[in-house]
DNA sequence: TGATAATATTCCCATTGACGTATATACATT
DNA sequence: AATGTATATACGTCAATGGGAATATTATCA
């Protein structure tokens, strides 16, 4: 992944929010809607934007869209994730984002749902899965 | 200087490589829109660009003008300039830019005039300095 | 099948950004 | 004062981006 595209990337503010929640671990698009609070339409369009770049992958799970960091990372994107992470730490928006992650994570099934690679629940029945 | 301005700065091809350059040491508007073969105005845009947002300080030595970056930078910008000059390594303009960087310091008085803190040359007349 | 939930897409508009051309400013030299 | 060099600004244009409102899509559930 081209440096420039990371950066095109990290460059907007909602964008960034939903990357320092991804580098934790996947998350389903309404869990980051409630977090970030921003409208559905928006969350939806930053999250297409990330995906167009190769920025994160996404896989569905029943009506969940759960979206994530990609697994393989080239050394320039695990590098400035490293540094986001690190650097959000100062900043408080993130770390109220952070609060709310472990919230919204403490809910009932949320961790085994996004925990798997892909969908194998037995509640989904998904041909997609 | 807050996270999301960073990345502004990070986020377009140009900008990118004027501060992979500025990493290295104060340069002159000229000797950057040779390296990056940009036109003036364009180099000159981009500086404001910067300049605005706290990217960078400017100094005038004669008709040149000096562009550094800041002495004292906050922790984030100090990571990620790091992480930046680590990255650019694997990039194949970035090398392109250094190596052309390297030539245009070579010439005669150049780096004598660029590591001043301030204009104190004896060919220099300018009131304001 | 019909209803509901979660998500994505389309249409529209306002803002920002990138860039070319022309022009202005600042300084040095003669 | 006139000229040359280096840099910045103004103006216009076009493309990209961000976001609201409405609608479409996909899956689940009754």
């Amino acid at each position: 992944m081209k440096l420039i595209r990371i950066y095109q990337c990290f460059c907007d503010e909602t964008r960034l929010r939903i990357i320092n929640l991804l580098i934790r671990g996947p998350l389903c698009v309404c869990h980051i809607q409630q977090i970030v609070g921003e409208s559905q339409v928006n969350v939806s369009r930053h999250l297409s934007y990330l995906k167009d770049r190769g920025m994160v992958e996404a896989r569905r799970h029943q009506n969940w869209m759960i979206y994530r960091l990609p697994e393989k990372r080239s050394v320039e994107l695990e590098s400035n994730l490293k540094c986001l992470q690190d650097c959000a730490t100062t900043e408080s928006v993130f770390k109220s984002d952070l609060s709310k992650l472990k919230k919204v994570l403490a809910a009932e099934g949320v961790r085994e749902v996004l925990a798997q690679s892909c969908c194998r629940s037995n509640s989904c029945h998904s041909k997609r899965c």
